[in-house]
DNA sequence: GCGTACTTTCAATAATTATTGAAACTTTGG
DNA sequence: CCAAAGTTTCAATAATTATTGAAAGTACGC
């Protein structure tokens, strides 16, 4: 397979990139000719149009099934794996932010939390732990968030982030004139207690 | 100096994180420490409480400065520098999103653009198009959203989090009862034609 | 200006991470 | 059960990235 300047172009800057997104080029590049092409490719094609060794392209898409980014597919009379990745973007995204949250936040908030109950023995270690507190409990409440928008619709979510800031002229509006039922709104800013377990 | 459990143990997991977080052991180290004491300190101190050589500290701290997320004080009678982290754990989320937007997303916002540009020259390269142009469409539509929010004071931002997916509600609402003024809510879905710079 | 206290740079090296490719393994149709 | 077609593993090696520390640079008070 001969990849077209196009689809060179974009495979590339998805390989370099692939760095700084804690990735590896073969990685990003691998997902990024799946996220393109047409159709679903085995093993051999990606081998063809990347020019990367069979154990690479293995360990490759072994990583993106792991981060659930591309799916296996079978075609009649073929026994190869096909790969390919998912059409909605939103779809895509949903994973792609539920797995970093899972690999680059949870542990600390883990950490955190072990960290809270321990007594402090010296005056640094209460402050140190007022800020472990302050950063918890921000983290906390943005996975939080996460928990909730996540579970709405793409439509409803599309519709919220084209909304952007003037959102908050609704939140003002709530102020002045009535309370949303249901639960926690409010007052959860100095809440250091809840930290330990 | 030497560090109290509590505070080592919280160095350490920085610095582990720091790898997948896309910046080093050293580095994550140096913040975790300056995050949590409480006072403003200088090379040689993180020297002396990290184990690391001068130079590690000197280019730790360097890439901090550039990162935007320590600060340098000077204290009167004492030549050196001296460094912290803000206060405000919102301010450093801030400062976190807009520079790891700078470096992961914006690069890619602009590969997108200039390959949406140029003609495909086959059947594979339109497709290939199809999915840059969803692809750059749906990040257009986060970073706009996110540039939006970012404007709101601390004290909204928060109360908006609080509110989760409850903000759902409102927007059902806001379908029924009455349109909000003021420009560009909606129909904002299907617009591949503005990828082109 | 000079000496001193401090900071930065950078070439050398250590440590880590990515990649290869041949061998081992697995699956399947006959 | 075998041969063929495909996939995975993993030890060796290549490539990259992090770290050191000595030397060079800078700025300040006297």
């Amino acid at each position: 397979m001969n990849l077209s300047p196009i689809v060179q172009a974009f495979v590339l800057h998805f390989g370099e990139m692939g760095s700084r997104w804690g990735i590896n080029r073969t990685v990003g590049q691998i997902y990024a000719l799946l996220f393109v092409s047409n159709r679903a490719l085995n093993a051999d094609d990606l081998v063809d149009a990347l020019g990367l060794s069979r154990g690479s392209v293995s360990m490759g898409l072994k990583e993106l099934q792991s981060w659930n980014l591309v799916r296996m597919r079978h075609i009649p009379g073929d026994r190869r794996e096909y790969f390919d990745t998912p059409e909605d973007v939103w779809a895509i995204m949903r994973t792609l932010v539920e797995e970093r949250k899972k690999r680059e936040i949870d542990p600390t908030l883990t950490t955190l939390r072990d960290l809270l109950m321990a007594s402090p023995q010296t005056e640094a270690d209460a402050h140190a732990q007022t800020r472990m507190a302050a950063m918890h409990e921000q983290i906390e409440l943005l996975t939080g968030w996460y928990a909730d928008i996540q579970k709405l619709e793409t439509e409803r979510l599309v519709q919220l982030l084209s909304l952007g800031s003037r959102i908050a002229r609704v939140l003002e509006m709530k102020d002045k004139l009535f309370v949303l039922p249901g639960g926690k709104q409010g007052g959860k800013q100095n809440g250091k207690k809840e930290a330990a377990s």
